[in-house]
DNA sequence: CGTTTGATTGACACGAGTCAACACCAGTGG
DNA sequence: CCACTGGTGTTGACTCGTGTCAATCAAACG
């Protein structure tokens, strides 16, 4: 925002030292832009991948299905999330990706990265940036499902999503919208939705988390932190934010 | 194997093209290498890496740390993984490494992979094709442990390191050396260890799985893959293989 | 208004966790 | 040569967190 007129150029002017040419070509990328609606794709499995995409407004999910029929979220794209689907690295984009709101979407032709990677090491490095970010956000994850309960993963995501939230300017003080249902909550939590539900009931009644709808507020972040054992490090985030004047 | 003196190479080469040249480079980065014993660290969680790191020789495990004292592991490398812990790119380690097995790790001076990488497109290509293989495969992760019960995690968790195993040579047939402790496996699954015992137990009696100490024999690939919902596409294996002789 | 989608709650079931004991084996040192 | 140790695997009995099933409710919507 601000300086900025597009988001991915405001998330890494934060964390690399974006040169003039490299924030034009940025803003090159994020010109324009696709509307999309609820649920639309930008991405389906199986899909032979022929953009880098940049979520420009509203929120997607990336998704994997099951041969059982069950689904596993495995993230959330706010504006400034970029997914670079392997275009011509990797043959098959091994997941879904769907809008969780109406949005916009950058397609960058994954041609138009390439050249850009290989004309400018400024551009390398942010391609690079994001797949390892992307890699770190996942694994975090992966320990948070695998070794937290439900309440403290619950708290974590939550934390997770009002940073990021923050970060981009989607958040009003300790208020944010939340735009996924309580189902998809559990998808990306591996807990079933009435499990969701009466967890979130619990922080709720614990004073930690308050909502109405999708609009969450989190009263006290520090507490709340403190049961979820967050550490915003994996965000791997830059400069200051509110979240200077909220955290612990 | 064979052709190649370093199993990056080796890997690679079946998935990019690799010209001449850029396979110099790999040569290079894998001459040598340390010797590590059992349990050393190649990253410390909280290091600012400095290293690009190639597994020459021997297993060894990513993992990350709770506050409340769990560990989650992350993901295992075989020879010919590489770990891109961000050097340049992000400023600290998100999760250590350390050997599973006594063997031999290259340690490549980040400066030493930026210069190729800006020098080299094909480089720049192969550091962005180990990210997203990466990323790709904790997201797997992340399906398996939240979405699949502990005897089909299991199963898919046995599934991926044979094929990774036969993959760099590993494998006699359908025997291979897992080792991992019951304890390790159990952080990678998001179990406890006694119940990665009796699910271990339970595949053995049911012809799926044989073992004697660390040594694995899966009799019966295409029913232990039907049992794990095994798609081995994320592992963006490249050419042929004996999985090819063996697999449904 | 019916219909649909999502949130909520209760009763009950079950998969996986916990606790505890024991077996086995490789060292190691007396 | 044997006793002792620590690490790993194995098994049983019991507990508990989360899943399952089902009913109800509220809001959105054509």
């Amino acid at each position: 925002m601000g300086a900025f007129d597009n988001p991915l150029a405001a998330k890494l002017s934060g964390v690399l030292d974006l040169g003039e040419e490299d924030r034009r070509v940025l803003d090159g990328w994020c010109a324009g832009g696709v509307p999309l609606g609820h649920d639309q794709h930008l991405v389906r499995e199986g899909d032979k991948p022929v953009h880098f995409c940049v979520v420009l407004d509203g929120w997607a999910h990336r998704y994997k299905l099951l041969p059982s029929g069950g689904r596993q979220i495995v993230g959330f794209m706010l504006p400034g999330d970029t997914c670079d689907l392997y275009g011509s690295v990797l043959p098959r984009a091994d997941h879904g990706i769907a809008m969780l709101t109406p949005g916009r979407v950058a397609f960058v032709p994954q041609r138009l990265v390439e050249e850009a990677a290989a004309r400018r090491p400024g551009v390398e490095r942010i391609l690079r940036w994001c797949a390892l970010a992307d890699a770190s956000l996942a694994r975090t994850w992966l320990a948070n499902n695998g070794r937290r309960n439900a309440r403290e993963r619950l708290a974590h995501l939550l934390c997770e999503l009002w940073l990021r939230a923050d970060q981009v300017g989607l958040a009003r003080g300790r208020t944010f919208d939340l735009p996924a249902t309580q189902d998809e909550l559990a998808d990306a939590l591996a807990l079933t939705p009435v499990h969701v539900n009466r967890t979130l009931r619990g922080l709720q009644g614990d004073g930690l988390v308050d909502y109405q709808g999708r609009e969450f507020t989190l009263p006290d972040l520090g507490r709340l932190a403190g049961v979820a054992g967050f550490d915003p490090a994996y965000l791997h985030l830059g400069g200051p934010s509110a979240r200077d004047a909220v955290w612990p």
